[in-house]
DNA sequence: AAATATAATGCAACCAAGTTGCTTAATTAA
DNA sequence: TTAATTAAGCAACTTGGTTGCATTATATTT
């Protein structure tokens, strides 16, 4: 499980997400790589990435999926989960370093936490 | 903006969400209306009743969108945004009362909070 | 109560995100 | 270098959601 072989395309995929700083929408990602790459393709090198714990994915604020590198964070143990904010001016997602504790909540087991922020960005304000 | 007519379809999606306790999906509600009503109608009147306050949206961990009634819950002034629990097993959701305080970003500019929990409820543990 | 203005519904067509099955091409291991 | 196997491409499809326009229902006015 999530042995990805170094593919060009997989070698595209991570370059843009190294020099990245911000989350990308799977959707930009498709625009952008339209020509160079399938849609499909996209898609499951995703899949890949976030399965190698090398991308986390996350669902912005009007339902469309983002996936972000992951950089100190336990992808696998949800308990030190940082919260996305994305402007609602320009659209930029990015990720928050404040970590953020999984509240406890009565006769429910808790074990993943989506903590979007939606507001400006210091660039729109 | 936001003066609802009483149309027989509006007071069939506020008898639902009347007698409902937990959120819907938009996409349920079109499946278990489909035949009373059309699409369109459901996407538009939930509109409405948003825009009146009767009801609030939110964005599931899937990217579908859900509905649920407001009870007491400010959806203009969202400084007591409550958060909402998925169950991964049975798929319901749930509002949860406990209230939230919106964590203050340094540089962003924040008005909405989307705080999603997802786990196992207390029926499918 | 009838007429009028206006808001809401239905319909069909559309768009965009995401998925699936299958064939072909590219990696990696032998 | 060949063989085993993973990954890419393609096309077709599914689903959530939107748009424009014609028709119908609700409120309002007289």
């Amino acid at each position: 499980m999530g042995v990805t072989r170094q593919t060009k395309q997989v070698k595209t995929l991570l370059d843009i997400f190294n020099t990245e700083n911000n989350a990308i929408s799977v959707a930009d990602l498709v625009k952008k790589l339209s020509g160079q790459m399938n849609k499909t393709t996209v898609y499951r090198i995703l899949d890949r990435l976030m399965e190698d714990g090398i991308v986390h994915s996350f669902v912005g604020k009007n339902g469309l999926k983002w996936y972000a590198k992951c950089q100190g964070c336990s992808c696998d143990a949800h308990f030190d989960v940082h919260p996305h904010f994305q402007c609602k001016v320009c659209g930029e997602v990015s990720c928050l370093t404040s970590s953020f504790k999984i509240p406890e909540v009565k006769g429910y087991k808790v074990d993943a936490v989506n903590l979007l922020l939606v507001g400006t960005c210091s660039d729109c304000l």
